[in-house]
DNA sequence: AGTGAAACGACCGTAGA
DNA sequence: TCTACGGTCGTTTCACT
């Protein structure tokens, strides 16, 4: 069991090397043309722009603006450690649904739920962990403030 | 500093209302027209495609294709705490260098840096934490698996 | 599922307020 | 920095394979 956004992926849809091929141009440059694309991986620009829609439909892939919070006044980011003793989905999901919460999941290991949250400043982040710690359930956080980001991708699963 | 290479606001760029109204557009749909979007925040066509260059030229934005490891037959997702005591940039840089690592970063806590890994199966992640273990300065791995995710956004900063 | 062709719409450079 | 406009290229639909 575990989350899927809107659809799977149908019975008779593999991801072959095309679409695997397509998906790398696509991660290169989001508003790339469908024609370039398809004389890079060797199709039509019709074909490329079907396998395009089917692979955004079926959730596998996704098209976005992604920004750098940084650069929009978004100065205070850390990530969240929590342990937390019952109802680990209701909790997480609850944590989730917290705006300045940009990332949550429950993990196996000494935290049971990692949340990656995105402050303006450090009042903002103490009242976020205080909002966190406040959540039935929840019973310790530790803080991780990020320093220096090294490196974040999103080609995942194409290299 | 009067030039920067390829990154970095320069001086007399603010990020106003419109520009994160256009960056807004494109986090629904990063393949959205300039016509469209100009329409929804009320500019010219020319005017939003200079934002929006000015916007990725300068690193604020960029628009890609986000995939979902899971439906690519990436099923071991961890994030790795990691204690190290020397030369933290250069241990991490050496981590973030490793292609199954998709996230990487400095922090204050009891870790010090943390990295995201993507993996085929368990024996890819055990060589992997191997690995990474013996690089020199490094300390020692927290391994927290990936059990189910809950929220993943990209839209940070235009809340 | 893929191709090809024609109508349509988007994009890009340039010029100008 | 924005608008306006024309040439070019990309996208869309449809008939066909």
């Amino acid at each position: 069991m575990t989350s899927q956004p809107a659809s799977g992926p149908g019975p008779g849809s593999a991801i072959d090397a095309v679409s695997k091929a397509i998906i790398e141009q696509l991660q290169e440059d989001g508003r790339r043309s469908y024609a370039a694309i398809g004389k890079a991986v060797g199709l039509s620009e019709a074909a490329v722009r079907q396998r395009v829609q089917k692979l955004t439909d079926s959730g596998v892939m996704q098209i976005v603006a992604v920004t750098d919070p940084m650069q929009l006044g978004f100065s205070r980011q850390a990530m969240l450690g929590i342990k937390a003793d019952a109802g680990l989905l209701a909790v997480s999901d609850e944590i989730a649904a917290i705006p300045q919460v940009s990332y949550c999941l429950v993990t196996a290991g000494s935290f049971d739920i990692l949340a990656e949250v995105v402050c303006e400043n450090d009042d903002d982040l103490m009242l976020l962990v205080g909002r966190i710690r406040s959540i039935p359930g929840v019973r310790s956080t530790e803080t991780f403030m990020y320093l220096s980001l090294r490196k974040q991708e999103y080609n995942w699963g194409t290299r």
